[in-house]
DNA sequence: TTAAGCAGTGAATCGCGATTCACTGCTTAG
DNA sequence: CTAAGCAGTGAATCGCGATTCACTGCTTAA
């Protein structure tokens, strides 16, 4: 059975998001998962497969939550402000498992995944720059750009209160104004 | 003398420019040096201080070189391109320095040191952008924060060039058209 | 000239987590 | 009922780089 797969990692995002990448050795997973540590390699070949697959579960979570909290608003403003208001709230929520996906050092193999991640999160932000080019209401620019840069500025942005302890309440309203402005929208442009 | 503790330092920031953290062992470095292994005790208590300092070394130099070439010219908008072309051209010329600077994986010590980083180059666009906003140049906006945005913005979109091999020589000027329209820039406003 | 002291040596040791493996039960097909 | 096979055990082993340390020479001051 796969049940047991998908356990260990459930014990290893709890590890991940309370203690993060140092909390994941193989033992304190399989102690979490409530087996022994040689009984994690009869579901993950070595620590890299099961870091991977770690870091691709948590990841393809964020990514839904973002894409479903866009999906709901209509104009393309508000589909923006919903993004960044749901990726950083949810990052502010869970701090230490944002910081691992954001910023933790961690082994090359992960880095690989890390940057699987960001592209990931581009790659819906790209989509929506195109459509705006298309409907006229973003000036022209590269689309992939932008949104590898708006990527960045925002874990950036997060990553000071997570490493830190506690964000100032306006970190979100004032990272929705920067993406905006960022994008070239024409309402919001100060202010 | 503390001659050889620069020396050390030097073949350390070789090491890191070559092959990255992973290339900076104490042995390593000792070998690049040319002295034994445990000869590096001797100038430094060991490797997190050996590899703090180093940061540093590296650091300063890379907020030098930007300083220096914003100082060069006049108004707001050509110190903000230079900036931005200094760093990210710097970046582009040593690679792998760049990305062990700005998102390899390190251990806790050094991320610390990172982070430092980080918001040196932070804190000399927050001063830029409080001065374009007193000049009426720049919409009102939270000066500390758009500056860290840039600063993710433009590091996120270098690791992917880094990472792979080669950039679209339209990075930088790419990169310095989304820098003033994020900031609210009057000239630049689209294309 | 002598002795203290410092830079440097490099093999041995440590620490630490990943990985292995001989072995123990349980489960299940024949 | 029996034997194969699989999940799981956990102590031993590995690998690897940091760190130590007894020892070697050079330099310098009395």
């Amino acid at each position: 059975m796969d049940a047991q797969r998908a356990a260990i990692l459930e014990a290893a995002v709890e590890l991940l998001a309370e203690h993060g990448y140092v909390g994941c050795s193989m033992s304190g997973v399989a102690a979490r998962a409530g087996i022994a540590t040689g009984g994690v390699y009869r579901h993950f070949s070595g620590k890299a497969e099961l870091v991977a697959e770690l870091f691709r579960v948590v990841v393809s979570r964020e990514v839904a939550a973002v894409e479903q909290a866009a999906a709901g608003s209509g104009d393309l403003t508000s589909r923006i402000v919903a993004v960044v208001e749901t990726f950083a709230g949810r990052a502010l929520k869970a701090p230490r498992l944002a910081y691992a996906l954001l910023a933790e050092p961690v082994d090359a193999v992960v880095e690989q995944e890390r940057l699987v991640f960001r592209r990931k999160f581009a790659e819906v932000f790209t989509k929506w720059v195109e459509e705006g080019m298309r409907a006229g209401v973003l000036p022209r620019q590269d689309a992939a750009l932008t949104a590898a840069a708006l990527v960045g500025a925002v874990a950036e942005v997060l990553v000071g209160p997570l490493a830190a302890g506690s964000a100032d309440p306006d970190t979100i309203p004032s990272l929705v104004t920067f993406t905006v402005r960022a994008l070239g929208g024409n309402d919001a442009r100060n202010a």
